[in-house]
DNA sequence: TTCTAGTTTATAATTATTCTAAACTAGAAA
DNA sequence: TTTCTAGTTTAGAATAATTATAAACTAGAA
């Protein structure tokens, strides 16, 4: 029960964090993105799909664009690169890697262990290094 | 006088490698992207520009599409990560690695040997690792 | 030189995203 | 609890990148 509470203050402290007032679009979408018990890649659409599948009321996908963008902005998601024409998001906002599927354009995560780096550069001047991905382009 | 020689042949040798007729309009697409000192990226948009600001008479937008996915798939040209929702290409296809601002969403290019890795993991059953890139994710 | 499969082109169609302005609501203040 | 307003949601329009279409054109084999 307790968990139930946690989670939902979570929720509402990350719309905050975000600078988002809780509305009751804005705690559907986030319990979309963060009540789950695996990470996960999404694009618009498919969070769209996901929330309305549900039975729930659709949202307007305005605000599903202005949410998304101000939990990434905020850094609760981050927006994967990719070599498609429309935005992929991760849940998982800690440093991994991707595989990159160059046949099927599929990405699938590769653990940070997995991966080590033993020559860096610096940043260039004026700038601080954020964070750091490999990306591994695999093909049949 | 022979490495102009040289550099037509090269160009047509591209085109034929990538299962292209030699046309006029795909030649001078390619002579923009590969008759070049130093490497660059660009989009379709840039490209296009690129060929009609020299007073050349305009290609079609369709055709430069379809030239370029060809020299990408022939991998004469390296489709670039981004966050964006267009398509980068780079005509460097050396492996190498990126920078990549979140704050301009500009990518810059860093040098093979600034980056060493001391650990990769296995492709995935099936597969085979074609190429490997690193993005650091630098802002102000 | 002829012929045809392959190519180019303008334009329409599609898809992802952003904009707009009118209707609605969270939550501070009375 | 009610009122009020700044912030929010929404449908639909606008924009931008890309892909599809089908008619006119051309490289290059015969």
């Amino acid at each position: 029960m307790t968990k139930f509470i946690n989670q939902k203050n979570d929720i509402i402290n990350k719309l905050r964090g975000s600078g988002l007032r809780p509305t009751k679009q804005r705690i559907l979408i986030a319990k979309n993105l963060f009540e789950n018990n695996r990470t996960f890649h999404f694009t618009i659409d498919s969070l769209n799909k996901k929330i309305s599948k549900k039975g729930n009321e659709k949202i307007s996908l305005a605000t599903i664009y202005n949410t998304v963008e101000a939990f990434t902005e905020a850094g609760y998601l981050k927006e994967i690169l990719t070599s498609k024409n429309k935005s992929y998001y991760d849940t998982n906002i800690k440093s991994h890697h991707h595989f990159y599927d160059e046949g099927t354009k599929e990405l699938t995560d590769i653990n940070y262990n997995q991966v080590k780096l033993s020559k860096v550069p610096m940043a260039p001047k004026g700038k601080k290094i954020k964070n750091l991905e490999v990306v591994i382009r695999i093909q049949k």
